[in-house]
DNA sequence: GTGTGACTTCTAGTCCGTA
DNA sequence: ATACGGACTAGAAGTCACA
């Protein structure tokens, strides 16, 4: 399993049980909402800055966001 | 303290704790000389797939190269 | 063995739209 | 609210010569 789909799942997650819609995470994260959209699909390849601001508007630390499943 | 400077510290300390040249582990993640360099001093945003052949090349968890100082 | 500037290629990331 | 496409721009990937 590589750490993009892994991120990619928990960024999902997380999002919804915050109950954030891609689009409120997009604007906290000063993201595009397309974007988003395409890393939870595990389209992009995303920088370590991006993660981090996604992290941060989830207000998790980053690590969170690449553990996998038990 | 970003995640990208946490990374780059973390990647140093780790790879001389094993013993690698900046070399050896480029090589092992098949990167660049130069380019693992430049990460080592957080020049790069670097992408996550990049970061997985890193931490894979060092056998840890990707989580292990995010993870602060105490 | 490592740091650094300069460089080209390629893709991360944006912005428009449709469904 | 989300997926997805096309077209575009900013910036990451990747390499090199030289210190």
């Amino acid at each position: 399993m590589s750490s993009r789909i892994i991120f990619a799942n928990r960024l999902r997650e997380v999002r919804t049980s915050k109950g954030f819609s891609q689009e409120k995470l997009a604007e906290l994260s000063t993201l595009h909402r397309t974007y988003v959209s395409s890393v939870e699909r595990f389209e992009r390849n995303i920088t370590i800055d991006n993660m981090e601001k996604l992290a941060s508007a989830l207000e998790i630390d980053l690590r969170e966001l690449l553990k996998p499943y038990e």
